[in-house]
RNA sequence: GGAUGGAUGGCUGAGUGGUCUAAAGCAACAGUCUUGAAAACUGUCACCUGGGCAACUGGGUCGUGAGUUCGAAUCUCACUCCAUCCGCCA
């Protein structure tokens, strides 16, 4: 949620973001339901002072009469908020000045590439060939027990998911690891480790509302019944963590790494990666979620983004940075910026990572706010971004890794936690 | 699932219809004292929102939402969460 104070006063910005970012919201509608509950508030206020006079006074007569005035007026403000909040809700994020403008995900931006793309001397195989020729993904039997987009990881690529895990843990809680990560970065941040945190999958729906995500039902599980929905991101239960709180300045950066399962309900992607795993209904994930003050959150943003570069880099994976354009950018967010890993099987790029700024945009809505050195209170800056998601990590290592015989060699950094393993072969 | 008790500011906690404009303590911050610190003393100290350059001032907030009343932290109803016990359970 924007403030509608900037919104009043940056009109023209405003336009252009809801434009780009291809949505609709009738903004002087909005300011006139604004103005109108401004006024309407007012009168409540002045009408609740006699109130408590007559009150005071135990005039009787008097406060009967003007209750029943101020009955009237709240329930008519009661319809202009209500309006005024739903329309408030569909207003995005402004994009930074540095996000490209385009209608979709043709206007995205590379910013820059890594990596050789590896040549082979034989035909490279999609990762569902791969693993199914070794025995270590099973979506046909899952397809009878689950239905599609399940699967079953076996053997040593359910191995290969705890090393990928226990490999990121291990450089997220290094601070000295960290810092060489930032220096390298050039960035000029404090840093600090990471805390790992194991968040609920269950999240209230009222809840998942607050963090101003744009997001109808349908892309995920709900449980009517329990008042309960699945998190399609450990993001959606780490996000609201200070809901309404105030966090002290001195106590920010606040770093988090989540690790947990992601539901989605992918009902918009039929006929989509129908093979693999490569889009699932369900799958593990690393997630970082960062609170920061916000002159400090682009460059939050941009240690996140260098984090996981680092992390692909160690697993020596060609991928390109993205720059994510108006019309393809998230809701909630300022800036997104992408990454995509080298696929050789599908001789492609594939989204693998995203890293989003929300600025104070969910921050607003939660109610978390940073209590400044000074004294002065505001919203937070709020940032997340994958580390890993699994899954598709799993499908770029074994892609990247095959060999002509099907086999697929593991990568060097995570031979340690496969117990020096280095190859996979059929089980 | 059953039973009982509970939810008040950063924390502890008093408050059972109108002097609540929410006691007191702790923590924090500032000052005095001190070479410095501690202690002591003095002061400040919740949040949202309207008006005002400001001093200041109006309204709202005692888990959430509705209700009763001229008037609600206090009474009623629903809900959420927490604690303890019983049952079940990894």
């Amino acid at each position: 949620m924007l403030d509608i104070k900037f919104i009043k006063e940056n009109k023209e910005i405003v336009e252009a973001a809801i434009k780009n970012k291809n949505r609709e919201v009738n903004l002087d509608e909005l300011l006139t339901l604004s103005e109108q509950r401004k006024t309407l508030k007012q009168e409540i206020d002045d009408l609740n002072k006699k109130r408590n006079d007559a009150a005071r006074a135990r005039d009787i007569e008097a406060g009967t009469q003007l209750k029943r005035e101020a009955d009237i007026l709240e329930t008519e403000f009661a319809e202009v908020d209500k309006k005024f909040i739903a329309m408030m809700a569909k207003v995005p994020n402004i994009p930074s000045i540095d996000t490209p403008i385009a209608p979709d995900e043709s206007g995205n931006k590379v910013i820059r590439q890594w990596g050789t793309i590896p040549e082979f001397n034989f035909k490279a195989v999609e990762h569902d060939e791969l693993g199914r020729h070794l025995g270590i993904i099973d979506t046909d039997t899952a397809g009878v027990v689950s239905g599609s987009r399940f699967a079953y990881i076996k053997g040593d690529l359910a191995l290969l998911q705890f090393a990928l895990i226990q490999f990121c843990l291990n450089v997220l809680t290094n601070k000295e690891k960290l810092e060489e990560i930032a220096k390298k970065a050039n960035l000029d941040i404090n840093v600090s480790s990471f805390v790992p945190i194991i968040p609920p999958v269950f999240i209230k729906p009222a809840v998942q509302n607050r963090m101003a995500r744009y997001m109808t039902p349908e892309e995920h599980y709900m449980f009517p019944n329990d008042d309960l929905m699945l998190i399609g991101s450990a993001e959606h239960t780490l996000g609201p963590i200070y809901m309404d709180k105030i966090i002290e300045e001195k106590d920010l950066p606040i770093r988090m790494l989540g690790y947990s399962t992601a539901f989605r309900r992918e009902a918009g992607s039929h006929g989509k990666d129908t093979k693999g795993i490569i889009r699932q209904h369900q799958f593990d994930k690393l997630e970082m979620e960062v609170f920061s003050i916000p002159e400090n959150s682009m460059q939050e943003q941009d240690f996140l983004v260098a984090i996981q570069e680092y992390v692909i880099q160690q697993l020596n994976i060609p991928y390109q940075v993205l720059l994510i354009c108006t019309g393809d950018m998230g809701f909630p967010d300022y800036r997104q910026i992408d990454i995509e890993m080298w696929m050789p099987g599908q001789s492609n790029y594939r989204e693998t990572h995203s890293a989003d700024l929300t600025t104070s945009f969910q921050s607003r809505r939660l109610n978390t706010r940073v209590r400044r050195a000074d004294g002065k209170i505001e919203p937070v800056h709020m940032n997340d971004a994958t580390l890993v998601a699994i899954g598709r990590m799993l499908v770029a290592i074994i892609e990247n890794y095959q060999n002509e015989d099907g086999s697929v060699r593991i990568p060097e950094v995570l031979q340690p936690y496969m117990g020096g393993k280095k190859v996979i072969v059929k089980q």
